[in-house]
DNA sequence: CACCAGGGTACCT
DNA sequence: AGGTACCATGGT
């Protein structure tokens, strides 16, 4: 068995941070650097002054893969500088400068959403680890950690019974999980599909299925597709413009869609996900009203 | 023990 | 359109 190295260079890229952001819930700490599985590949990174290097299993024709998913070509400064000129964005930014957004896979974007609903990071992380062992496709046997497997593809969760599912300690949302996975599988819904589609039509396509309302179609649509506008909003999201935006009366549901609509510019998925780095660390183990 | 977690759904006004 | 109970599970 061999392992392939590269080296990248990038600047201004919080590897730990972007990876450990409730993103994707895949990667864990291995030695110097983070460890994961993408598509059917062991995947290994590590920071270093100039970037960062990447091993990985069966020598890649090219690793396209790996600086897509790494959104490696995105210009963060630009990006940075369409934030809104505020206070409030400007301390978000300043406790992680180079955060970023991942581009992931459209199922196991989806699938992992459906199962992050009222749960933790930590937790969520959990569940995916034993749906994977349990359901997904062990890589190959000369893989540097044998035992791990790729993400189950929705024919296989398909297959999965309600109870099987439940198993994997996700509760409520196993009824969820296996209609959805039922949907993509036999092709009632084309996750490729909307890659050319307007955000909207994109959206509605996503709310079709169960288990899946607006804040979880906004994840999807911002960490698997290309809809910069994409912002989802969790409790934590909710609680950083509410607090931030409007500290004396709370705006009215439909006065806080419009603000988040218009406020945060062409790039509002990755000033979201500053928003909820900042918030998330800011507030850390000092409770949810700080 | 009470309360919370990258929510969605059914059902109420 | 806006509000609420309920849905499992594990952590604090």
């Amino acid at each position: 068995m061999e392992l392939v190295a590269e080296f990248f260079a990038v600047k201004n890229y919080a590897l730990a941070e972007t990876l450990q952001s409730g993103q994707a819930f895949r990667w864990k700490p291995s030695g110097a650097g983070w460890e994961s599985v993408l598509q059917k590949r062991w995947v290994y990174l590590e920071q270093t002054p100039e970037g960062f290097e990447a091993r990985t299993t069966h020598p890649p024709e090219d690793w396209d893969w790996l600086r897509n998913y790494l959104q490696l070509g995105v210009d963060i400064d630009a990006v940075i500088a369409s934030f809104p000129d505020d206070p409030h964005m400007k301390a978000a930014v300043e406790a992680c400068r180079g955060l970023r957004l991942l581009r992931q896979d459209p199922w196991e974007c989806l699938a992992s959403f459906i199962l992050s609903s009222t749960k933790q990071i930590v937790q969520i992380q959990q569940i995916i680890r034993l749906l994977c062992a349990r359901y997904g496709s062990p890589l190959d046997p000369s893989a540097v950690h044998p035992h791990d497997a790729a993400f189950p593809t929705a024919a296989q969760i398909a297959g999965a019974t309600e109870d099987g599912l439940r198993g994997c300690k996700m509760g409520f949302r196993a009824p969820y999980l296996l209609a959805t996975a039922r949907r993509v599988a036999d092709g009632a819904v084309d996750l490729e599909a909307l890659r050319g589609m307007t955000m909207e039509e994109a959206e509605a396509r996503l709310l079709e299925l169960p288990g899946v309302g607006e804040k979880i179609a906004q994840c999807v649509l911002l960490f698997a597709y290309d809809f910069p506008r994409a912002f989802p909003v969790d409790v934590w999201v909710r609680r950083a413009v509410v607090e931030l935006y409007f500290p004396r009366r709370r705006p009215s549901p439909a006065r806080l869609r419009r603000f988040i609509a218009t406020h945060f510019g062409p790039h509002a998925g990755y000033a979201q996900q500053y928003l909820f780095h900042y918030m998330r660390t800011q507030t850390a183990r000092r409770g949810p009203r700080g």
